[in-house]
DNA sequence: ATGGTGGCCCGGCCA
């Protein structure tokens, strides 16, 4: 059994003490993180390999970063898509862990429907599936987690009237969302628990977190091979509460051999 | 109410 999880960290530089305490509470096998806002050059994987983790880290400056955080073996390193001409930011790590493909991906935020940012945000969901499609990934054990900045369904959101007309919530985003899930990904969190909301994302501002208007945007996909192996997925609302806590929380799932 | 909070790094930008 491991198990495997994703949490955007906004920050590993200023997480670094949660992260750890959380990997020494949970001994949890995989954690993929996001948004480590760290260039290579300045991660530091020496606290993490103290604790018996292997890590890999895709980051070039101040905004996204992505990393791999593994005591079940860390090999096969891919950062990026392995096409730097398409590749915009840091955003996408993968690895084989303990025989799983793993990949810790944020999806770019898109800002509003009306900015740049939002075909850009598109582009980069194509981009995706091409790439999972060259690489024969749909037909492998493998589990893409991640900040995908995309609401699968109106259950996901906590105020659908509020959201209308703003990203995470548009039907072209939630369709590139359905289109990777066509290549036989399924969305683990969901799959295992139908009736739970399972937020995953409050915002900093106006107590968001404790009137809980929240979002489940964290995902952990699972391939056709994989999903028939996983048996629990969890989110941690505690992480989100103390001190000094990242916007988002982490969602694990449980994998059996 | 076009705010609010927190991260980057020090004047806005990004989420």
């Amino acid at each position: 059994m491991i198990r495997i999880a994703t949490w955007n960290v906004n920050s590993l530089r200023a997480r670094l003490p949660r992260v750890l305490a959380w990997l020494e509470a949970t001994k949890t096998e995989v954690v993929c993180l996001q948004e480590t806002k760290l260039a290579d050059g300045a991660f530091d994987p020496s606290p993490f390999e103290a604790m018996g983790y292997q890590v890999a880290h895709h980051g070039d400056g101040q905004w996204n970063g992505v990393a791999i955080v593994s005591s079940v073996g860390l090999v096969d390193p891919i950062a990026g898509f392995g096409r730097k001409d398409l590749e915009a930011g840091c955003r996408i790590l993968t690895a084989n862990c303990g025989g799983i493909r793993v990949s810790s991906v944020y999806a770019p935020n898109g800002r509003s429907l009306d900015d740049p940012q939002y075909a850009i945000k598109l582009q980069w969901f194509e981009q995706l599936a091409t790439w999972l499609r060259e690489c024969g990934l749909p037909e492998q054990p493998h589990v893409i987690c991640g900040d995908f900045n995309i609401a699968p369904s109106d259950v996901d959101v906590y105020d659908v009237q509020a959201l209308e007309g703003m990203t995470h919530v548009s039907e072209r985003e939630r369709a590139a969302l359905e289109q990777l899930l066509s290549l036989g990904y399924s969305d683990s969190f969901r799959a295992l628990n139908p009736e739970q909301q399972g937020f995953s994302w409050w915002d900093y501002r106006g107590g968001a977190f404790h009137q809980n208007h929240g979002m489940r945007i964290d995902l952990l996909l699972t391939s056709r091979l994989l999903s028939a192996r996983v048996t629990e997925a969890t989110v941690d609302r505690a992480a989100r509460k103390g001190e000094k806590p990242s916007d988002h929380a982490p969602v694990t799932i449980t994998v059996i051999d």
